[in-house]
DNA sequence: ATTACATTTCGTTAATGCACGAAATATAAA
DNA sequence: TTTATATTTCGTGCATTAACGAAATGTAAT
């Protein structure tokens, strides 16, 4: 069972915005709402959710509510081996890149009433 | 040794097109010069150097001269062990693909000499 | 040297993608 | 139900990308 191009592209799209790089290398820190990748990436909230709806789409990430937020967090189990691969990949090529250590540090100390509102 | 995001966004968007994957495939099967890719994909043959000096700046492809004609052909020794990593994940991800069929089998009847001129 | 052919580079146009703010939607708290 | 906060959707502007043809470059054959 293969994909068609067509999915391929749609996959390694997905994964050529440095943003959505950024989000995924996050996400496999620590699952995180909305406000909080807005806060750490200093982009418009609406760019941020669509980024995450791009990589959602795929199957990179899946969302669960809690209250007034929007969790976002890596796929555990995704239904295409393909997507596994790939977010076990991208755990080893990035991982000393200045901007990802700098986003590290920020999701561990990060507070999310602080960030996201009282 | 990992890769930045920007080499990584770099990488991906390589990848992200759906004629430079065919390419790719393509010459997974057989080393062909640009006027038997252009063939094959209908494209300007000006579109098609573009997209093969894409794929050679990432590392993917190689390219030789062979009289008045360049050859490419996939890297068989990338400096750089992702590429490898990549090209044989495509091999197994993309292969019932149509078009990637239909290519193929161009490929194997193609005449230089018919295609490219006398 | 001239001609012929393959390829690359350049300039332009059309399509796609990323950014933003405003408006719409949804949930929680008052 | 009103108000506040979080998120998504929509419309728009700007940047990037892919397509083309024309012109420039490079190599081979005459």
């Amino acid at each position: 069972m293969t994909m068609s191009i067509k999915e391929n592209t749609k996959l390694f799209k997905a994964l050529s915005d440095p943003n959505r790089l950024r989000i995924l290398k996050m996400l496999q820190t620590k699952s995180l709402c909305v406000c909080e990748i807005t806060d750490i990436l200093k982009l418009a909230t609406s760019t941020v959710s669509k980024h995450l709806s791009i990589l959602r789409d795929v199957g990179f990430i899946l969302e669960e509510k809690e209250g007034k937020w929007v969790n976002y967090m890596i796929n555990p189990r995704p239904s295409d081996n393909r997507i596994s691969s790939v977010l076990s990949t991208l755990d080893f090529w990035i991982s000393d890149d200045n901007v990802v250590i700098s986003d590290k540090r920020k999701i561990q100390k990060i507070d999310r009433i602080e960030v996201c509102g009282r």
